[in-house]
DNA sequence: ACTACGGTTGAATCCTGAA
DNA sequence: GTTCAGGATTCAACCGTAG
């Protein structure tokens, strides 16, 4: 396999892509903090994760805009909503890019909170922002895409998403040798989707340890598929 | 099966929702158009269905403040949105009711428009909004719900739903005897639900052919149902 | 290869009290 | 008044291990 260009940033995803030049990558999936101050498995006391950095709206907002300005003409910035934030999200993504499709991950499984009055929550929103006109590769498909989460003992990242969906969604709207970009890696699903499947790979994460998980992920997946 | 009490009016919604006292039904079920000038199956030369009547958001979302002065307290409205005109309700239905779950109804089967550059929109999404606290009937459920779409055949109006999908809603959210308001009746399958699962119905509206082709599906559902 | 069983979990939600 | 933080609660599905 031809030696893929894989780019690590441990820093503000602003300032990273400010240093970026305009329409170079091309595509950007990305999984920002949803401004909702997650506290991952219910729990105040001892959690398993922190409460992510970052986590607010204008950052990811403003960072939609400079995105913009990164992706190549004719590609997607694919990025995650919950139900509860997506009205925020598609009302500023809609100001730059043409909203061409929403694609809902279900993850089957079930929710919490008050299970009494509320439905589980199984699913969530990949909003896919054109910018140009993206040729979908492969066969036709629904927007509805079924794919298992991560097994809780094998969570790095409280908001972690499998590689498959990353994968599947990478295959979908970019070619061999493409470059994709994160800007918020968290545990770097996407650069491992990248490495499984020949694309280059720019990823930016804030938080340190973070950062230093995801390095180690896509070095792992780049010694997995040395040889092959 | 103790008699029910079926309501149907053909005129303008607000027009018959004035009449209506306060706290007086216990579900409102309703599909208004999306306010996006839905030609179906995208003639607009010799069209199946002509574009629908009241689609414009106006429309709705000035219903949607008479209806949470119509709905009982502990009971929800149902509304359906596709993910082009989602932001636009949610930020409106906000305004009054608790937001507290958003349904995917998974249609399956292929969608129209630009297969080369979109993915088939194959789901809709049903906003379920609670004023005060409704409680949900039957065993704990996710939010994705699986369930074919009407046969082209059998459609008698451009954007039909299922009875089955209606039946489900009104067993979640609604006991017998219980009474569900639909604004924007359509083709009438809510009424036709209501009749099927005995819970009394308020229908309306302004379209004098579907409201003739409402009544009599209605009508047959009852018949249908008799000496149960 | 399978099944059975028990512990763990979840982009959550409610309630209370403090600021 | 209103916002915010902490602790209790939730249960079907999934995971991991044993047999």
């Amino acid at each position: 396999m031809k030696e893929l260009n894989i780019e690590l940033h441990q820093g503000d995803c602003m300032d990273v892509m400010a240093g970026l030049p305009d329409n170079s990558v091309d595509m950007i999936l990305t999984d920002p903090p949803y401004g909702i101050k997650y506290q991952s498995h219910g729990r105040t006391k001892s959690p398993k994760f922190e409460v992510l950095k970052n986590d607010d709206n204008d950052m990811r907002f403003v960072a939609y805009k400079e995105m913009y300005r990164i992706l190549a003409d004719d590609s997607v910035l694919v990025t995650f909503a919950s139900w509860k934030n997506y009205h925020k999200d598609y009302a500023e993504l809609e100001k730059y890019f043409d909203i061409k499709n929403v694609i809902v991950w279900w993850k089957h499984g079930g929710g919490m909170g008050d299970l009494k009055h509320t439905l589980a929550t199984d699913y969530e929103l990949a909003i896919v922002c054109h910018k140009g006109k993206c040729k979908l590769r492969g066969k036709r498909e629904g927007s509805v895409w079924e794919c298992g989460k991560v097994a809780p003992s094998k969570m790095v990242h409280a908001t972690q998403k499998p590689v498959k969906l990353m994968r599947d969604l990478i295959l979908k709207y970019t070619d061999e040798g493409d470059t994709v970009l994160d800007g918020f890696m968290g545990s770097g699903s996407t650069g491992v989707a990248c490495v499984e499947t020949g694309r280059n790979f720019v990823g930016i994460e804030l938080d340190e340890k973070y950062y230093g998980i995801s390095a180690e992920r896509i070095n792992e997946a780049q010694t997995a598929t040395e040889g092959e």
